[in-house]
DNA sequence: CCAAAAGTGTTAACTTTACACCCATGT
DNA sequence: ACATGGGTGTAAAGTTAACACTTTTGG
C-alpha cells in the first residue's frame, strides 16, 4: 500500500462508494438493496456499497460491491456516478465520503443472493422502500430524480429490456420510473417519431392480440455522460 | 485528530474540492483561474482548491478554498457540487478524489489576489481558458455544462447580476452562458411570462434610451438541489 | 437631428394533449 | 362468441421561432 503524504489539516476520511441499482419486476420499479449483518445498523437494509480499494476506479468499485453483496446474475446496463454525500456526521464510524451511483439492471430473472458482510439480498419497491441504514432514503430520492431526468434525454428506458420488447413493454417501464400513467397513442407516436426502434417479427402473448417487436435502431447509444 | 479505522483492503484517498467560479465581466462569462506555485504543474493555472479538512463539510471547504486562495470581495451566490472526479492517475501525488463545484459570483468589480500556494489569480474567458493543470479542462467543461442545465429551471442567471438590472442585461448573461445570440422579444416574453421579475424605476445609462430596471420577484428562489 | 440602445406584436410552424373505437388472438 | 390486450388518427391548445419598426434619451 502506497502511503500519500497529506498537508497536516487535511481530513482522513474513508472513501465508499454506494449503488441504487434498479430494475423492473412485475410491472413495478424495485431497487436492490441489501440487509446489513454488522454494526452499525445491523438488520438495517441498505443500498449495496462499501470502501474503494487501492488503486481501483470509482466506476470499478460501483460494480465490485454490487457483485460482491448480492451476486447478481447480470451486467448492468448502466452505471453512473450522480451526487456523493459527505456530511460529516452520515455515518457513526467517522468520516465517510460516498460516491453515490446509479445502475439499471436488465431485465430477467434477477435472482440475488447476500454475499460479502450481508445478511440478505432482495428487491423493493423503489417508490416505497423499507426504512433505510445512513443516510441512504436520501441517496434513493436523488438517485430515482436522475433515473427520470435520463429517461428524458437518453434512452435509458430501453436498457430495462430485453434485446427485443413490445411498445406496451416500454411504456409500462416509463410508467413505473415516472410513477404515472400515460397515454398509450401518444407514447407510441412520441417514440417512433424518435426512430430508436427498429420492428422485427411478432410475438404470440397468452392472451389477447399479440404485439409487435421492436428492438433498439442501430447506431442508438447511451450517453455515458452529461 | 481522530483516526479512522478502515478494512484492510480499502485505499487511502486524499479528499479535495475544486471550484469552477464563474461571473461575467464585460459582457463575457468567466472562470476564476489561480496560478499554481508549488509542484506538480507550478505555475500552470488551475481550479482554485485543496483538501477537505478534519470535520469540515464538502460545501464549507469549496468555500474555504475560494476564499483562500485568491481573497474574493464577495461571498458566491451559488455553489453546488456536481460531479466527483477519481480517476487513479488524475494527480500525480498518489489517490486524489476530488469534487468538484460549480460557483455564481455577483457582478461588481470582482478582484482577486493570490492566496495561500498561489502565485497569482485572474478572470479568464470561460469558453476559451488557458491550459490548465490536472484534469481542470475536464471539470470546466462539466460545469458549464452544469450551468447551462441549471440555466433553465431556475434562475441561476439572476445570480450573476445586482440586486437591480435591465432586460438587455440579463439577455447578456443568458446569451454569454449559451455561447450564443438570443431573440430580444422572445427573451423579454419568456422571462417576464415566468413571472420572477419585478418593475421598479428607470435608470439612466451613458447612451440611448434608457431601460427598464427590474429585480427579483419575492419569493423566487434558487432550487438548492435537483 | 443624429446616433445609440430599448422597447414592442403578429404570424406560422411545431409540439403537446385529449380522446374512443376497431383488431387479432386464445379459450 | 367473448374476453383480453394491441393498435390506430385527429383536432384543439399551447409553445416556440422568426421577423422590423418605433421610442427615448444624450450629444
Amino acid at each position: 500500500m502506497t502511503t500519500l503524504t497529506l498537508p497536516p489539516q487535511a481530513a482522513q476520511v474513508g472513501l465508499a462508494v454506494d449503488v441504487a441499482a434498479f430494475a423492473m419486476h412485475g410491472g413495478e420499479l424495485r431497487v436492490l438493496l441489501v440487509q446489513r449483518g454488522t454494526l452499525p445498523h445491523a438488520q438495517t437494509w441498505a443500498l449495496p456499497g462499501g470502501f474503494v480499494h487501492e488503486g481501483e476506479e470509482l466506476h470499478d468499485a460501483a460494480l465490485r460491491e454490487l457483485r460482491e453483496e448480492t451476486t447478481i446474475n447480470l451486467e448492468p446496463r448502466h452505471l453512473e456516478q450522480f451526487f456523493t454525500f459527505g456530511a460529516v456526521q452520515r455515518d457513526p464510524r467517522g468520516r465517510i465520503v460516498s460516491v453515490a451511483h446509479m445502475a439499471v439492471l436488465p431485465h430477467g430473472t434477477v435472482r440475488v443472493t447476500s454475499g460479502g458482510n450481508t445478511i440478505g439480498a432482495d428487491w423493493f419497491p423503489a417508490h416505497t422502500p423499507p426504512p433505510l441504514a445512513f443516510d441512504h432514503a436520501d441517496i434513493l430520492t436523488r438517485a430515482l430524480n436522475r433515473l427520470r431526468t435520463r429517461l428524458e434525454y437518453a434512452h435509458l428506458a430501453l436498457e430495462f429490456l430485453p434485446e427485443t420488447f413490445t411498445l406496451p413493454e416500454l411504456q409500462e417501464v416509463h410508467e413505473a420510473i415516472l410513477n404515472r400513467k400515460l397515454d398509450k397513442r401518444n407514447f407510441r407516436k412520441r417514440l417512433l417519431a424518435q426512430g430508436v426502434l427498429l420492428a422485427s417479427g411478432e410475438r404470440r402473448n397468452g392472451v389477447g392480440r399479440p404485439a409487435q417487436l421492436y428492438r433498439r435502431a442501430k447506431g442508438v447509444r447511451v450517453p455515458t455522460n452529461l
